[in-house]
DNA sequence: GACATACCGTTCGCATCCTAATTATAAATT
DNA sequence: AATTTATAATTAGGATGCGAACGGTATGTC
């Protein structure tokens, strides 16, 4: 049995097992992203954003966190980076000016094309195999896992709040 | 419609969905088992390192990345981290004297059951509200998704060693 | 034996995420 | 009006992951 018959990720035992899955899944789905991306200098995560903005400009960097599910921390050096590339643009609000809202630049616009298909096919390759039956199901009972999630990680500290 | 409006991630549309789902899944999970593993001054990722240790002693560095999915350069900087908090050891290689075998230490080996309880705890919050076949059902199609994204990622670059 | 090739581990630089703390502004309370 | 509280964005520092490049070692070929 010599060492190199690992030949990849071991389907092993138990609860560790259950952790990578989702783990592999959501990096190697990061890393094909990248792959797509990468000839237009863009990141997978870069790609998430410019997404949202597609379907709706001008967010704030605190409505772009909740509807990524990321920290503004985050997103503030993602748009910093995606500023720097000239792809977006802040531009202060009006009324309340602690907030900045993030514009796409015509130079994203003129991409659009690009992002969705990019997202599009690492689907496609990620289902390939799975009828769209059992798409629906893996995807409604992903969506109920992240539910339960959230309800764990929101409970996490009540006994603080109850004061 | 107020800002405020937007209290978490929204089940929106489309491409972009799917891979939100998969990346809120893993990285929940990834707060969520910190969370446990904070008073032990532990982190999810060294975990699954330890966990797999706990398993089996004494593997090479290459081996433990092929194990966890992960590159020997994550590897070599978590095993530097577990190492300098006295989790783990490096031992030579009696054979091979490129690589390097990584062993438990005592106090590694003595919270062996609070590593696999955390584990265990964060998939039962996870699945809290799913019956034991969905479990198996979702289990079952993320294995085979990930085993899409290998095959994907395994054929990305062939046209280039066609030569 | 000499050379090419493959492999193990590491260092470097980068992107992405986090928490905690800071600054500036707004809103609510007294 | 003054004070407290809450919010938006940032900075600072850490962990995790990646690819590329490097030095050291093993292996296969001539």
């Amino acid at each position: 049995m010599p060492d190199t018959a690992i030949a990849s990720v071991e389907e092993s035992q138990s609860e560790n097992e259950a952790g990578l899955v989702f783990q592999h899944v959501a990096r190697q789905r990061i890393k094909l992203l990248d792959a797509f991306l990468a000839p237009h200098g863009l990141t997978s995560a870069q790609v998430y954003l410019l997404n949202r903005l597609l379907q709706e400009d001008g967010r704030t960097q605190v409505e772009l966190a909740r509807l990524l599910g990321i920290g503004t921390v985050a997103v503030s050096g993602m748009v910093d980076r995606l500023e720097a590339a000239d792809w977006v643009e802040r531009r202060p609000d009006g009324k309340d000016r602690r907030t900045k809202r993030v514009f796409l630049k015509a130079s994203a616009t003129s991409k659009k094309h690009v992002l969705s298909e990019a997202a599009a096919q690492v689907n496609a390759l990620s289902f390939a195999t799975l009828s769209d039956a059992e798409v629906d199901q893996l995807l409604t009972l992903m969506r109920r896992v992240r539910g339960n999630l959230r309800d764990a990680l929101a409970g996490e500290v009540p006994t603080l709040m109850r004061g």
